[in-house]
DNA sequence: ATTTTATTATGTAATCTTTACACAAAGTAA
DNA sequence: TTACTTTGTGTAAAGATTACATAATAAAAT
């Protein structure tokens, strides 16, 4: 035992038989079945939304799920996570994150089943779904209801998670054009926050902050003075990203 | 479909059909067992440990490995969580939270065995360890390395998170005597976040927050001139806490 | 008793950040 | 030409952060 140890006081015990057939003890281990679910959210019009499917069990027949499947037996959990999405839409270019596991004994009608989640924000126009079955579709996150499982509660964990992270990350970018004006970006914190901001702190805001190239363009057709168009440095990011915020609660 | 949803275009297809069995469907799902890991963090001594105990498998004869069990068939993640501090030390008023699931193929030598990790804080003297087979014990955390399995790593991605938590909520006082001295919540902070802050600004920062409560009292046997004492105002701080940071990266 | 040592307690000026708030300029549509 | 909509900009006040030094208190050593 290094010294940096406490101390074990007197009624410590070491282990009393070493286990020697790891695969005879696992073997004896109650198995679950996991499944990974992916909530994608993506930004149109304005509005957050989710990617859904229409739910293949009849106890949840006409109610909306996520995009969900087992874990492959040697499948590592991010790798499954990209498989899923890749197979129900198609897209394969996608950032994924876990968020949270959820493993309530009744939560699938069919038996405990454990879901491993995972999220992501996405530019619902960069990328396009391939795949429509099951009635894919990206639904509004505010008119949700309807949901089979334990999916609502699951989006809702993983939308409180999204809220935090787009604030301590540069998350939104992601899914704003390449080119995009500061009142898009104003836009896209306003709804997913769920806020109203001032426009002139915003931007003082983030220019403040110094990742925004300012590509000396505009807006085109727009029905009222166009706004200047920037794009986000994710470089320069890269390089000078805080280390941490200071204590604040 | 609500009128919110996105219109699926032409391409889109309902499911096949619907499934009546879940039952049998799960049953066809591959199984995972499962095991619940608890990263429990305390503080002596003006030290970060955390609580293991030894591997009981031969192949990590001698190595160190977190307190951690298999799932019960019918329980709750949270649950088995406290069920396995309470089982490995006789502590049964810790707050466990969920913070990452991990699951690479290769991280059990006896098979696939997913883990869900639980992290806590606690003060040490206030939580008696009741229990200490296989030399269950606080280790610094400063100075580990020999761990079993992946435990390391899910000690890193604990030790992260807890970093990032005091910072937003007054965790820390969990693990103070209930009256305490500016000094000592100052070293707490500098030994968990790894970093030497300025004591005037320290103390400015926490009394403005306005969550101390100042008892008029005074450290004692301390071979210096004593520190007046604290303690936090919990029902306060629910009270006023904070919605969000803002917008910074 | 006096001195030494360790540690607490406190204030201020300079800088930076946040907030609240209003008006002129640019383009489109009528 | 006018009305409409939206962009772009500045400032003053308040608040937060940083860097920094000196006097007071108690115990321990002499």
């Amino acid at each position: 035992m290094p010294t940096t140890a406490t101390l074990k006081p007197s009624t410590s015990k070491p282990p009393e038989k070493l286990i020697i057939d790891t695969l005879a003890l696992v073997a004896t281990y109650p198995a679950v079945p996991i499944t990974i679910d992916c909530v994608i959210f993506g930004f149109e019009e304005n509005e957050l939304k989710v990617l859904l499917i229409r739910s293949d069990l009849k106890c949840y027949e006409g109610k909306w799920s996520l995009l969900g499947d087992i874990l492959g037996e040697t499948e590592q959990l991010d790798e499954a996570a990209y498989r899923i999405l890749l197979q129900r839409t198609g897209m394969n270019d996608v950032f994924l994150q876990q968020v949270k596991t959820f493993g309530s004994p009744g939560r699938h009608p069919g038996g405990r089943v454990i879901t491993v989640a995972y999220c992501s924000l996405l530019n619902i126009h960069h990328h396009e779904l391939k795949i429509y079955d099951n009635e894919l579709h990206w639904h509004a996150v505010k008119t949700l209801d309807n949901m089979a499982f334990d999916h609502q509660e699951v989006i809702d964990e993983c939308y409180e998670w999204l809220q935090k992270r787009i604030q301590e990350h540069p998350l939104a970018f992601n899914l704003l054009p390449e080119k995009f004006s500061l009142r898009e970006l104003q836009n896209l914190y306003e709804a997913i926050l769920g806020v109203e901001l001032d426009r002139r702190n915003f931007r003082k805001k983030f220019f403040s902050m110094d990742f925004l190239i300012d590509l000396e363009e505009y807006e085109e057709n727009v029905p009222h003075r166009p706004g200047k168009l920037y794009k986000f440095n994710f470089e320069k990011y890269e390089l000078n990203k805080k280390k941490w915020i200071g204590i604040d609660f």
